[in-house]
DNA sequence: TTTACATGTTACCTAAAGGTAACTAGTTAC
DNA sequence: GTAACTAGTTACCTTTAGGTAACATGTAAA
């Protein structure tokens, strides 16, 4: 995935913005931060498909780019906490979609 | 891409609908039908990083999954035209949502 | 003195996505 | 008789994404 730092013109909007949220885990993880900050762990157990080494690479793709802080607390065993930046607080209408057009049309056809 | 043929239990409708529109041109595809039925090679021309050969791939994965129909014209030269289904349809306020954060993000920020 | 805790990193490997270039078909225009 | 037209297919190759397993870290508890 390339991040915004490898930037370059985009003239489509939706071509652009899957560079940012593109692949396979990304909206996922936007998805599970989208109301409260969350730490590794629990970000780890809630998408238990995803592999701890991924998650770590897209959480960093995510920071680059802007749209989550990573907070580190200097204890014993370590916390490290991300949260939606404003400017990831801004994909909240896109993933409310994903979120609607998702249950209606998967989740309650299973 | 896994096609919804090759359907399984999500639990998580964001992580459901990437299976159907993920990927890195889907979304972009989509979009570029949203308003009209396209010929093949209309959509080519209107994504041009996109090869052929992906284009027809990713349309024949759509046109499994329900989202868009294909329709051949029996004439020389060939002519194909795609078109939303109603399913795909049902996508265009994720599209905009993610056209409008694309706008308001990255193209007005070059 | 060994284990558990949380959050990683590293090395290595496989699978999937995506690219290029060459080829096909049947008719029309040069 | 050769080239152009459209919508592909095929073979082959490269790049990217993603996976597993092992290891690091410093303290506290067994």
């Amino acid at each position: 995935m390339v991040t915004i730092a490898a930037k370059r013109e985009f003239k489509c909007p939706v071509t652009g913005m899957l560079q940012l949220i593109g692949g396979k885990w990304k909206p996922v993880i936007l998805y599970c931060l989208r109301s409260e900050k969350r730490r590794f762990g629990e970000i780890a157990a809630r998408i238990p498909d995803l592999s701890r080494k991924v998650l770590t690479q897209q959480l960093k793709e995510l920071e680059e780019d802007g749209l989550v802080t990573r907070k580190q607390y200097n204890e014993i065993p370590p916390r490290v906490e991300y949260e939606l930046t404003d400017l990831g607080k801004s994909l909240a209408p896109v993933l409310n979609e994903m979120e609607k057009w998702g249950l209606e049309n998967i989740i309650n056809k299973q």
